[in-house]
DNA sequence: AATTAATGTGTTGTAAGTACATATTTATTA
DNA sequence: TAATAAATATGTACTTACAACACATTAATT
């Protein structure tokens, strides 16, 4: 390459890599909900970042060219989890020009749900752990306000939709479902209430089997109906 | 500069800007909610594209390094609207890979609402229409879904949270309230039933003015109370 | 003065939400 | 083996929201 023809590169390039729009990055963030002990838990990861030295943050990734935002959230759930078959659902964008200190970075936020005891993960850094939800008081970047928006999202769908199944295992009991809904909205409920509610909702199928693992009387077991398992609401939501 | 030097930015330059993940513009599109003559109507532009010759498509804009997601979308309703007071709410971020035939561009949707009588826009290019949302057929790059998104978000929305009254002059009578309910949601709603909804709510104030205008028996006019007046909806929630 | 077209209001039946108590079943303990 | 403890399972009365529905009133028009 010539000199001119190098010149004339750079100034083609610099035009390209100058041109102010390319320079945010645009990333996928995940609230990845799980439930243990009758707890909310949140799965994060300690920040790798000095600024946030001690703080955990949110499992999270740049977005690629090739994949949209979905593949993306799926990618990062895939990738730390091992799990490929999780309910995810968008949330919200971030995009306050100081959410990231080392520059700009527009995220976007999803939610996911999945049944910690079943898919056992393979946690092998100490550095990836569940936190349980109520616990959490700071976090790095933007990310608690992620978490509680998030949050919102999921307690504002939980009595609609027939999500939260994807938080328990197969079969589960009543006692079991109402702790989940207590957990996640933050109140108690009552019991003969609770199941009328969800016995007008039809979303479940008697199984006719008994809780066995328990130290007292032993509850029916309940699955969630076929048509509700789906992994995403907009299908979810025609059946609702 | 010497060549050496020049090679050395060329390398440098190329690496930043083949930096896949700076390879991805983004922008903001503004579903922009209008109402009149009893319908409800959105602001469309004619698109620029040649794929899209014919089509119609959103307001957006790609957001700048030096401004926020809600101050990108500002900015795109004060330069096309003249409007700087608007109820603005972001719904979604939307990134399918080939949603733009130019490159990957991901684009968060805000809808707005304004009210198109008060604020009469300067649309003095006939490029820049109100159309009927209903007669919406086809839109350029995804935007017919995303405006259909947004129509659902707001209809989510117009029951539990006094947003559309945006939408309106500042007085208005309780059938042009009903009327607008009825454009929103595309049903018919009952008036007797509808006032009682209305009034138990307690969003408004009986201004003890009528209407003049009216070919008929004029009705009572009323007010949104003050303490609704937000322009974006996490405050009006509290208060919801 | 009569007509027209809208405003304004109330009741009744039905469905959902809330508060609340007792009998039943199983495991545990004495 | 009998008594106890702790949870499951269920129904009713009260209240509140929702849906369907009809008639008197007011102002403009003829």
């Amino acid at each position: 390459m010539t000199e001119k023809e190098l010149r004339l590169k750079t100034a083609e390039i610099e035009k390209i890599s100058h041109l102010d729009y390319f320079n945010i990055a645009i990333s996928v963030d995940c609230v990845i909900f799980g439930y243990d002990e009758k707890e909310l838990k949140v799965l994060l990861i300690k920040s790798d970042l000095e600024e946030f030295a001690g703080l955990y943050s949110l499992l999270g990734d740049l977005i690629r060219p090739d994949e949209d935002l979905e593949t993306a959230s799926y990618r990062i759930l895939k990738e730390r989890t091992g799990l490929d078959d999780v309910y995810l659902e968008q949330v919200q964008a971030f995009g306050s020009i100081e959410r990231h200190p080392s520059g700009r970075v527009i995220t976007i936020a999803y939610y996911s749900l999945v049944d910690i005891k079943h898919h056992k993960l393979k946690l092998s850094h100490n550095e990836l752990n569940w936190h349980p939800v109520n616990e959490i008081k700071k976090m790095a970047f933007d990310h608690k306000l992620i978490l509680e928006s998030c949050l919102g999202r999921l307690q504002e769908q939980v009595m609609e939709h027939p999500v939260i199944f994807n938080l328990l295992p197969e079969k589960f009991s009543l006692r079991e479902l109402q702790e989940l809904y207590e957990a996640i909205l933050g109140v108690e409920l009552d019991r003969r209430n609770f199941r009328k509610k969800i016995s007008i909702k039809d979303w479940l199928v008697d199984i006719d089997e008994m809780e066995n693992d328990v130290p007292h009387r032993p509850g029916k077991l309940y699955k969630l109906k076929g048509q509700f398992k789906k992994k995403n609401l907009s299908v979810a939501k025609l059946h609702g």
